[in-house]
DNA sequence: CTTTGAAGTTTTGCATGCATTTTTTTGTAT
DNA sequence: ATACAAAAAAATGCATGCAAAACTTCAAAG
């Protein structure tokens, strides 16, 4: 498919496992996603320069499609060049979070306000489910599947906005932070009954389609997610003596 | 103007005509800037295949970095990567720049609400002055320096939100839609004195520190600025017969 | 010992080279 | 003419080459 390209890549098999789905992606696209992988997993620690050398071996590709990556990755805050000594990777202080947690604050309270004037009474209607299937996980204290939930009630309201550019930078921003994710899918034990009461704030705005309300509802649920998850992980930090 | 260029740099003082003010920009950081410019600014039009070596000849470089600087292009959404053919300028629906606008709404709205919390007293008597400012410049019906200050006002505010990844994401946006400025800086007369009225709401709530009402009133702003930049648009359209 | 610094090594930034693919041109049959 | 095919030319995607910059190493001087 790609072709033989002699010395890299003969067992490399780039088509089966990597790509999925997607036929004929192009070698920068996905060095780029899988660059952005092994960023945002930490298995480049922040603050790492990022070794060009290795990368290329590891990924069976040049310099070239890895340095264009690397570029892309700066522009979207993951990596820091530096001037003649190549890519760094970013290293998000507590502020840096906050901060974009902010962002993806404002976007989906956006995509609240909008989804009230746009969606349908099945999506709403699906959106219920989603909430009482969520609720039904609350109460029987299933952290994973109620953070699943969680996320696809959020989601569906991204995608009743019917604005796919938004839906974009949503997504971009959040895979940016999946990286901060273990903590905030910790959830403290007094915060969860909290985001709870919230979510049904949320569905009982979108009922009523009342823009303001929603919009205000999520930004505030954001931005409390972001200071329990900041609370839970310096307190893990402080567990460990760091 | 482009500069002469021969062969690299033997007396090339890189830091003299091309980089104003900073110094050592590298290659990509450059191309990237200019190359932003001539799309944004309608050099190249929506739709035309970027010609890779022209451009290389007008910047002087090789293509190595105008390359990385069409990926990073790609990805902030001015270009459109065509496999095995190049990149190729992306042509915005009307829909499109709803999207972005609404985009802008969100994060504007948002820095709204946060300035609330933030702001100093010292920065609301500022944009305090500029409002003033700017209803002069209403009333003597000074349109490029109402919008002078129009801006300076919406900065003002998204400064005070204490956010910079928030302010970049922010400029990033408004950057990408100047090439739809020429329409949004029209403004109907009688669009004028209700956007007037809207900055008044706006300096009220600020004043009061209302996040929500300020939050609404900037998100609902936003959204009317684009109807009716895009209502100017479409009439200067049907004019030109097209 | 710590500093200095010169030579060697690696890394970086960019230019160039080359196999493929796409586009254009040209030629031929309908 | 119009449609199609073969050939030629150009553009694209990626690998590689190379000079300059940044790191190492290690020995001599303080």
């Amino acid at each position: 498919m790609t072709g033989v390209i002699l010395h890299y890549n003969e067992g490399a098999e780039p088509s089966d496992v990597n790509s999925r789905e997607r036929e004929a992606e192009s070698l920068h696209d996905e060095v780029l996603t899988r660059l952005r992988n092994v960023i945002v997993e930490g298995q480049l620690a922040p603050g790492a320069r990022v070794p060009e050398k290795e990368l290329c071996a590891e990924f069976g590709v040049s310099r070239t499609p890895l340095r264009e990556a690397l570029k892309v990755l700066a522009a979207e805050g993951l990596v820091e060049l530096l001037p003649n000594r190549g890519a760094r990777v970013r290293r998000f202080t507590e502020q840096d979070v906050r901060n974009l947690f902010e962002i993806l604050a404002a976007l989906e309270s956006a995509a609240g306000r909008l989804a009230c004037t746009r969606i349908t009474n099945a999506e709403i209607a699906a959106i219920e489910r989603l909430h009482y299937e969520m609720y039904g996980h609350y109460m029987r204290r299933e952290l994973p599947a109620y953070f699943r939930l969680n996320q696809a009630i959020h989601l569906g309201i991204v995608d009743a906005a019917r604005n796919p550019a938004l839906k974009e930078t949503y997504e971009g921003f959040t895979a940016r932070m999946r990286q901060f994710r273990y903590s905030a899918n910790t959830i403290a034990r007094d915060r969860w009954g909290e985001a709870m009461r919230e979510h049904e704030l949320m569905l009982d705005a979108l009922r009523r389609r009342s823009s303001e309300e929603l919009g205000s509802i999520l930004f505030d649920h954001l931005l409390k997610k972001f200071e329990a998850a900041s609370q839970t992980l310096r307190r893990s930090a402080d567990d460990n003596g760091q």
